[in-house]
RNA sequence: GGCCUCAUGGUCAAGCGGUUAAGACGUCGCCCUCUCACGGCGAAAACCGGGGUUCGAGUCCCCGUGGGGCUACCA
């Protein structure tokens, strides 16, 4: 049996699309479990689309999510170079090829004759106007310099089909479809020819790619056909929606993977979530790492309808990769983000990020959720009020001097101490233990909810500040 | 408009002729608990509509409806 060979073939237009990124996914996913290469080509034959910078983009995407392709272009491999842009001749050869074995043929009608063809609604179609031209009247245009593009020569009845590895036989008839282009005048290639003759050179088994591409592969398998090449196996992706009525797309901000990574997002989640949009394992898993993935993909678990990006998912799927992090993985992935909060630097690293482990599902959670130590400051005093703990202001007044003078005397400072010694004064004032909790949480941070219990904030404080800040609101009672 | 294609809870998604129609996210409730979070338990929530085929249809066929795609010298 053949090796598989699988591509991941995006043109640099700008971002890594969320889509992008599943269907480069797939195409890798496949390879491995195959045993086979993933290649990675840059499609780049319209000049007027390309963005600097995206082909960049495209590698560190690729290199960050952890796909790894066999071959490519910056890499090198048996059957480069892997950017259409620097393939031009080779498509020259083949278009004059297949014009020669009557599968093409060139075209020198101008932009205005072919508008001439368009109904009042824009929509017409190529007549086959030079597939009539003599071979001494192209021969002699082409001399003349006239400008020409090559069309496929489709043909006027018939069908093609094919089984779709994910949406089983599809049938175009040949009449729905144009005579397209597939050298334009610029004497790049369209996509059209471009894809045809790489994934035939490149040995591509598998194409794997968006589900756009369905209508039009009759077409393509013509020209297999008229080369007479091997057809490759096709799997057609269904769409990423953002909403039941769009693609998800860069346009209106919607997420692509750098802006996920960005938020917080855990990488591992990201790949693991976009696995799961359209894909299912045989025995349901959710959460799997990039090598479970390769273990499990398989084709017949690809959905066909489109799936709806949803970010609370992906939340919590990150959440997850956090919770069972080592202290020291997820110390260092927060570290970035810790730096970004006012508290950066003035607590103990190690206890933040241990109440925070538990408390964050995306690492940009991380700022917003411990800045409040720094912005202690004069609170309400309807806060010390809590049905449930049976505590208001009036307690508080009643527990924080007490709390105060029995927290200075302690001579460790730690979690551990800080509760027993609030839950004995509970006792010796025959109060409840979350009143004296309370109060002193409340105390120590003017806020309704904090990351951790009033000792763990005290800890976190640190002996000097928690006795100030215990004074400060003392004084803010009156007592 | 023509052609291709899709259709299970709000979302992802099992199911592949006979099930009380899984599971996950989210939502809600309860428990745990020094607040929040974590964790545990539980609840509400779905087969787009109409015809067939069949003893029996979410599962097969047809039509309709709705969605997406293609119809470019874009991919």
């Amino acid at each position: 049996m053949k090796k598989v060979r699988t591509r991941f073939a995006p043109s640099p237009t700008g971002y890594m699309h969320i889509g992008n990124l599943r269907t480069a996914l797939y195409g890798y996913l496949f390879a491995k479990k195959e045993g086979g290469e993933f290649i990675l080509r840059l499609e780049d034959t319209d000049s007027k689309r390309y963005v600097g910078g995206a082909v960049q983009i495209i590698y560190d995407t690729l290199k960050d999510a952890g796909i790894v392709y066999d071959e490519g272009p910056d890499i090198g491999g048996p059957c480069g170079p892997y950017i259409q842009s620097e393939r031009a001749q080779i498509y020259m050869e083949y278009a004059r090829k297949l014009v020669g074995l009557g599968g093409a043929y060139y075209c020198f009608c101008d932009r205005e004759r072919l508008e001439s063809l368009k109904d009042e609604n824009g929509v017409g179609r190529y007549d086959k106007h030079c597939l009539h031209l003599s071979k001494q009247e192209v021969e002699e245009k082409l001399a003349a310099g006239v400008p020409y593009v090559i069309r496929q020569n489709v043909p006027e009845e018939g069908s093609g089909s094919y089984e779709d590895m994910v949406y089983g036989k599809v049938t175009v008839d040949f009449k729905d479809i144009e005579d397209g282009i597939l050298i334009k005048s610029d004497g790049l290639p369209t996509y059209n020819f471009a894809n045809v003759v790489d994934d035939h050179l490149m040995g591509i088994t598998h194409v794997i790619r968006g589900s756009e591409y369905l209508s039009s592969t009759p077409k393509y398998n013509l020209m297999y056909d008229a080369f007479g090449w091997e057809r490759p196996v096709y799997i057609h992706l269904p769409p990423i929606m953002k909403n039941a009525h769009e693609k998800l797309s860069k346009r209106n901000g919607d997420a692509s993977y750098q802006d996920l990574v960005e938020k917080g997002y855990i990488k591992e989640a990201i790949v693991n979530y976009i696995a799961l949009l359209g894909w299912s394992p045989k025995d349901n898993r959710e959460k799997m790492t990039l090598g479970e993935l390769e273990e499990s993909f398989s084709l017949a678990g690809i959905n066909k309808s489109p799936a709806i990006f949803d970010e609370p998912t992906l939340r919590w799927l990150s959440g997850e990769y956090i919770k069972e992090m080592s202290e020291e993985e997820f110390a260092a992935r927060a570290r970035a983000f810790l730096q970004k909060s006012k508290a950066y630097g003035k607590y103990d690293e190690e206890k933040l990020l241990k109440i925070l482990k538990t408390r964050v599902e995306i690492l940009g959670e991380i700022p917003e959720k411990i800045d409040f130590l720094e912005e202690y400051g004069p609170f309400p005093e309807a806060l010390y009020y809590n049905k449930k703990m049976k505590s208001d202001a009036e307690i508080a007044k009643a527990v924080l001097p007490a709390a105060k003078e029995a927290l200075s005397s302690l001579q460790t400072f730690e979690n551990g101490a800080i509760y027993a010694t609030l839950c004995g004064l509970a006792g010796e004032k025959g109060m409840k233990n979350g009143q004296v909790l309370w109060c002193v949480r409340i105390a120590l941070t003017g806020r309704e909810n904090t990351p951790g219990g009033a000792s763990e904030m005290a800890e976190l404080l640190g002996k000097e500040r928690s006795l100030a800040r215990i004074s400060s609101a003392m004084a803010a009672l009156g007592v």
